[in-house]
RNA sequence: GGCGUCGUAGCUCAGUUGGUAGAGCAGAGGACUGAAAAUCCUUGUGUCACUGGUUCAAUUCCAGUCGAUGCCA
């Protein structure tokens, strides 16, 4: 049976580096696993791996798609595996690599098949979370589907806003769509955990983040900031441009004192990020 | 030098008409099935600058000291 090697890790703990090293010893392919990479528009602000790295070992699922045009984790599950399955007619194993948790998880374990809400639908949805509030929607969960509704975070407006969706266009309750048992994967799954010290990361991510600056972040969020209000570009590194460039009125080149703000809200999200990431890992890995 | 303002949680600050104090941020912990670098939850004892005084009781009022800051000289 061929295999996957999952490199997991915080972010900035260096799993581009060792899912390369780790390729390239199986003389293999690296799948990527990141819920930003898979993005043509971003590059310094995701870490997106190098020219050289990328020459290093053959990657897939990085730059592959437009911010415009984004993934959800049900079609990264399907396009993976419909590439692993042919990575495998010519190697035993392949290398995964990322630090989205829920991305991982679904390549691992498979994730339920769910309808697509109508646009109308969603939106609808969202108008009564924003306009009415939780309580809104809660009260329609609490009929639709009260299992659900006794396990959910009840604060949490997107959530339940998702299970709503499923609850209305299939007809049946979010429980028991995702509940569905999910089929055998026809691969062996090993993991490689990196393991930092917490100062260490933190260092490593101060470090990477006043790299990227260097490397002209700034520019990159420039560009993508007439397309701020999608989804993937919700992200640390960006958000924190945006934020400003949107009090300035115009995306203005920054002073050195607002680049240095900047810096340090980017260096504060990405450790919040990363302790996210380690309290996901505890559980999963 | 004179006059004034300030000194409260790691940071920024609120507050106590006198009964030993609370927000935001940071820090810590957690949840997670198509937005996941997203979204959401839990968690606040600190010589209330120091020393005296008044008072049953002072972080709060008074005096002095020290430090910061502003204006005037």
């Amino acid at each position: 049976m061929p295999r996957i090697i999952i490199v997991m890790g915080p972010t900035a703990s260096g799993k581009t580096a060792r899912a390369i090293e780790l390729a390239q010893e199986l003389d293999t392919e690296v799948l990527s696993c990141d819920s930003r990479q898979f993005y043509s528009e971003l590059d310094i602000g995701v870490a997106r791996p190098s020219a050289e790295e990328l020459a290093a070992a053959k990657h897939h699922f990085i730059a592959c798609r437009s911010v415009q045009d984004p993934y959800n984790v049900f079609t990264y599950e399907q396009d993976a595996l419909a590439c692993l399955e042919k990575l495998f007619e010519r190697h035993d194993t392949v290398v995964v690599v990322g630090g989205s948790g829920l991305y991982i998880d679904a390549l691992r374990n498979g994730i339920a098949l769910l309808p697509d809400p109508t646009p109308e639908l969603r939106q609808e949805l969202q108008r009564k979370l924003k306009e009415e509030g939780v309580e809104s929607l809660r009260a329609m969960l609490r009929v639709m589907d009260p299992e659900y509704y006794a396990k959910v975070d009840l604060a949490n407006g997107v959530r339940i806003q998702r299970a709503l969706e499923v609850c209305i266009t299939s007809g049946r309750t979010y429980t028991e769509m995702i509940s569905q048992p999910l089929p055998q994967r026809p691969f062996a799954v090993e993991t490689v955990v990196i393991e930092r010290e917490r100062e260490t990361l933190r260092e490593r991510i101060n470090l990477r983040v006043d790299q990227m600056m260097a490397q002209g972040l700034e520019t990159e969020a420039r560009r993508v900031y007439p397309l701020r209000h999608l989804t993937p570009l919700n992200t640390v590194g960006y958000k924190e441009f945006f934020e400003l460039w949107d009090e300035m009125g115009s995306p203005l080149p920054l002073s050195s004192v607002q680049q240095q703000q900047v810096a340090d809200a980017i260096k504060l999200n990405t450790w919040h990020y990363a302790k996210k990431q380690l309290t996901w890992l505890k559980k999963k890995k």
